[in-house]
DNA sequence: TCTGGGGTCCTAGGACCC
DNA sequence: TCTGGGGTCCTAGGACCC
């Protein structure tokens, strides 16, 4: 068996690149996408990032800097970002025999045995134009024999301009060069904690971890972190995943664009997440049986009394039906709910999945029959829904919802709506 | 005044069983 | 007077990812 490659392809700047696609007046512009309610800065062309933009950072800190640079910002367009990046798996997938969709901007693609076809860069630089040709987004290639390596060859394909998007990372030496310049919460896996930790034992490189003991590792921290020092060795110990595993659990949560402190609009956004819970969970042609609800106040204020509470129950047999989630979930509402409060958020998740028709009921439970008439009612509001947009829901989600989202900055949906497609004048 | 949303996996510790 | 130990299951919480 010849040994794995792995590539990572992985779009660069992708929502500001979406945004400017349809805006050529902006190509050399700096541009920012904010988050849900126009909260935070999420991502920021390389003109934004070289303005000293940063990640993660609340818009109202940065608005004088938006302001003084110039700086388009725009309101998150997931329905665009999803079609788009479709449009880019789909091309990999032509590209490479098989392709795991790890990420909305990223891909993992298995070169294993293509090594000895043809160049690795020139593949990797055959993947860039390709997708820059037929799409206009840009992307790095990391090659690399373990997936970790393959993040951390983008990361260098990314970050240095000389390398021509493409870095080919299958030899020892150059693992151990780049390896030795990267400080190691760079490393897929190690996260803020990690590195502090790792620090107080002397680890501060990526080189540092992939020369400490497994063993080593393993008594020190998980054996989460130990595979990470295996596949920095180049022992890939992650397998590429070409089909999706199903899902184990569904959320839907969101801020509210204004604070409720009345009970009836957090009963309409509580609805207005389940609907969308079950919708989810009826694509994923699932039901579930596990529900919790959950409550917040604002972590940051220091003004408002903090109160943050979940609660969750179980159904006695799964569903996939929103009525009966909708019942359930307003039971549990009215045991977290209390007066006087500034509620930031709320949502709800759903969890413990069965393919329909083997859950096994208990000896005493009596025998559930789903009616086929509510299966059907589902499915026509789905249909509804889809096909006409936002035609049927159920009362006790509101006409209003003034709780709802704020996206004053919004780009209009080019590429899933025929009548905001882009015109040619 | 204003700070995202949706996931996964692992571990520790308690409950329970024999 | 002396009061075990090992296994499994479940859940909450922590850490990470994009």
């Amino acid at each position: 068996m010849s040994p794995s490659v792995f590539a990572l392809v992985d779009c660069n700047n992708f929502y500001a690149s979406c945004e400017k696609l349809f805006r050529p007046d902006l190509a050399d512009k700096p541009v920012v996408v904010l988050s849900n309610n126009d909260g935070c800065i999420i991502a920021r062309s390389k003109e934004a990032k070289k303005l000293g933009i940063k990640m993660g950072l609340p818009v109202f800190q940065v608005r004088d800097l938006l302001q003084q640079h110039q700086i388009v910002a725009f309101s998150s367009n997931y329905a665009l970002y999803a079609d788009m990046s479709q449009r880019v798996m789909s091309t990999l997938e032509n590209l490479a025999p098989r392709v795991e969709v790890y990420s909305i901007d990223e891909a993992f693609l298995d070169l294993t045995g293509l090594a000895y076809c043809e160049g690795l860069t020139e593949f990797g630089q055959h993947v860039r134009r390709t997708v820059q040709k037929d799409i206009g987004i840009t992307v790095c290639v990391g090659i690399a024999p373990s997936k970790t390596l393959a993040k951390l060859a983008n990361h260098a394909a990314k970050t240095w301009a000389k390398t021509g998007g493409v870095v080919d990372l299958t030899g020892k030496e150059r693992q151990r060069k780049l390896l030795a310049l990267l400080p190691v919460n760079e490393v897929w896996g190690i996260g803020g904690k990690l590195t502090k930790r790792l620090e107080q034992l002397g680890i501060t490189t990526a080189l540092q971890l992939a020369d400490a003991a497994p063993d080593y590792i393993r008594q020190h921290f998980s054996v989460v972190v130990e595979r990470t020092v295996r596949e920095l060795n180049g022992e890939s110990c992650i397998a590429l995943e070409d089909v999706a595993p199903t899902k184990k659990q569904i959320i839907s949560s969101r801020a509210f664009g204004e604070r409720i402190s009345d009970k009836q609009q957090m009963r309409e956004a509580i609805s207005e997440y389940i609907s969308r819970a079950c919708k989810k969970l009826r694509q994923e042609q699932q039901q579930a049986k596990y529900l919790t609800v959950f409550l917040r106040t604002s972590p940051f204020s220091d003004k408002d009394a903090p109160y943050s509470a979940s609660k969750s129950c179980e159904l006695e047999s799964p569903s996939s039906d929103t009525r009966v989630f909708l019942a359930s979930a307003m039971r549990l509402l009215d045991s977290l709910w209390l007066n006087g409060y500034r509620y930031a958020k709320a949502g709800v998740m759903l969890a413990d999945f069965y393919d329909p028709g083997v859950h096994q009921p208990g000896l005493f439970d009596e025998p559930i029959v789903q009616k086929e008439s509510d299966q059907k009612l589902m499915q026509l509001m789905d249909t509804l829904n889809s096909k006409h947009g936002k035609t049927l829901w159920f009362a006790s989600q509101g006409t209003t919802q003034q709780w709802g989202m704020k996206r004053e900055l919004l780009s209009p949906a080019y590429t899933t709506n025929w009548k905001e497609l882009p015109l040619v004048k």
